[in-house]
DNA sequence: TTTAGCACTCTAAGTATAAGAGTGCTAAAG
DNA sequence: CTTTAGCACTCTTATACTTAGAGTGCTAAA
């Protein structure tokens, strides 16, 4: 782990490495000749290349191919010899130009625009972890009577969610008790987030506001209804079929097996929480990851915020034979991006 | 397309239909003549296959294969051989009761819910089209101020949809002006559907009411703005990746088709609007879509309508080698639980 | 330390062969 | 006239074999 490796060891893994995301195709000594400026006969480079090999940042497919990265391998390039791109891209796809053109508003939206940009400036797939309600801060909470019968309650955050949900009231309120009732809410909520709001706090006011007006039961039990579900957070994803293109997913079994992990919104969920601690943008390669299902690929997260608080997670899953610097810088800007927006609606 | 073949070929055709849709191989004589009750030996079987193959019904991959049905053969075959299958299904999956189990509130839910079922019964990919908006009636609109700058616009039609919106206000306004504002919105808008609110309309609404107040000209540029932007509907698709089952996409590019296929929506949106104005269930075998996408696919519709007025479509998607009478009564029986469960709530 | 040369290995592609499934046709039987 | 047995024929698929080519490792010379 701690080793460094000479400066032409380096030159020569990074023209393996970059060479085969370009092509997906084991690099021999030749290519490798062809690429490394100064002359240099393919015969060193092949000492040079079992060397590299021996210490675990090459592999061979079989004895005679060429050599491809070992999950080492990318690690080492990823902390030692990545540049990364520069965000006007030469193949004519513009991420700072399709960002700023629309003018997005809601939340939802923005984060829906996002996977789709992220997926296409990458060619991965992209997933981004929604704002996480849980963590956002009641700022009001609302009542709305819409007939005798119904209600809508309405929930803000602090994060700009804006939460309804129609419920049915047994009784009819009269303007003033329905007032009371949702000041007093108010009172006691605003500030707290919505983690912070458990069962028993919600008992608690009950059994308060009950000896004030015996009619709210049925709402109650929808708000506390309507919390436990919000607290599952949704995935969004984008570019799915993007692995369809890359030839490592050649075939229809490691398709299904893909697929069907982004059919299972919980698991990805837990795929990018587990990142969101961290600060920055991580890479993680191949077993690298937690979850068997990504054992073979590479997941790159980073986090955005609003006010420094931490709401949702940006990640770009794809084989382990992916443009790092690409990616990366991508993802950048993207973060920033939504740092700004976010905050300014 | 008149013609109607004898018992003997009948039996036959189904024979074959059946057996291929089980196996996905081409059925040849001796498979027919043993599945065939009576006693009748292959050759008999083998010419009356040539005749059903002259007569277009079926077609052999090469010379000496066995048969598989054609279009036209799926087509009789659906039209006079079938009988549905009953719903608790042999190989487990009980969809009456999945569907009853959970008690579904909003619409959103109810939808998302049905096109996994629909999926996991038919082993298939679901496409429901989600209640179309536009073709609701305007029930309430409210407009609750949050703090000094901002407001909430609630949208709530006949047919249960919630659409909110936060809007900037520029000038503060007064309870009392607001009450006016909204009371007359929803004088003037009451029992229109959303199709219906035309721009002049709009315009309209927006000179008379500036008589009065001076104050909601932004209000009402994000009124419209809302308006317009809602008038897309959702297409909810379910078990996507059901078709990396089937073996006729075993072909990484017909798969890479289909699933980019999925990721447009508008396209579902057509695919599925196409077929919402014929009552019942409707099949579409191969060429008999309009699109060329799923030239190679069948589909299978239904509409699902509350108070008699339709509000989506229902769809099963597939290769023509479908178990046509297990997908057609799982979609009646789906059909029927949503008019029951969107009409009650 | 670098490089040229060469034998060696392994894959991928192409060819040949054989087995098997299913047909169509003919002629006999019902 | 219909049904059936029999058989030659066709086409696909699987298997084995061969070959070309890419790339290596090693040795010995520069």
């Amino acid at each position: 782990m701690a080793t460094t490796l000479n400066e032409r060891k380096e030159e020569i893994l990074r023209a393996v490495v970059v060479n085969y995301i370009k092509t997906a195709e084991p690099v021999g000594s030749r290519t490798v000749a062809r690429a490394y400026p100064v002359g240099l006969s393919s015969a060193t480079i092949r000492n040079e290349m079992a060397d590299l090999e021996e210490m675990g940042y090459l592999v061979q497919p079989h004895t005679s191919a060429g050599r491809v990265p070992t999950q080492l391998g990318y690690r080492y390039y990823v902390d030692n010899l990545l540049e990364e791109d520069q965000m006007i891209m030469d193949d004519g796809f513009d991420i700072s130009n399709s960002l700023s053109a629309e003018k997005m508003r809601e939340i939802e939206q923005i984060i829906t625009y996002s996977t789709r940009v992220l997926s296409q400036a990458t060619n991965q797939t992209s997933l981004i972890m929604g704002p996480q309600f849980k963590k956002s801060a009641f700022h009001q909470i609302r009542i709305l009577p819409l007939d005798d019968k119904r209600g809508l309650v309405v929930l803000i955050t602090d994060t700009g969610f804006i939460k309804n949900k129609v419920i049915n009231l047994q009784q009819q309120l009269s303007q003033t008790e329905l007032h009371q009732v949702v000041s007093y809410l108010n009172q006691k909520l605003y500030g707290l987030t919505i983690d912070q709001v458990t069962t028993s706090l919600i008992n608690e006011l009950k059994r308060d506001l009950f000896r004030r007006l015996e009619i709210l039961e049925q709402a109650f039990i929808l708000l506390e209804e309507s919390l436990k579900e919000e607290k599952q957070i949704r995935v969004f994803l984008g570019g799915t079929t993007n692995i369809l293109n890359q030839p490592e997913f050649r075939d229809v079994d490691k398709i299904r097996r893909m697929l069907n992990l982004f059919e299972q919104e919980p698991l990805l969920f837990k795929i990018l929480e587990d990142n969101s601690i961290e600060d920055d943008i991580v890479v993680k390669i191949g077993s690298e990851n937690e979850f068997e299902d990504i054992k073979e690929c590479t997941l790159i997260t980073g986090t955005y915020r609003i006010h420094d608080k931490t709401l949702g997670t940006v990640g770009v899953l794809g084989p382990t034979r992916m443009d790092y610097g690409r990616v990366i810088s991508v993802m950048r800007y993207l973060v920033n991006h939504l740092n700004k927006s976010l905050s300014s609606s």
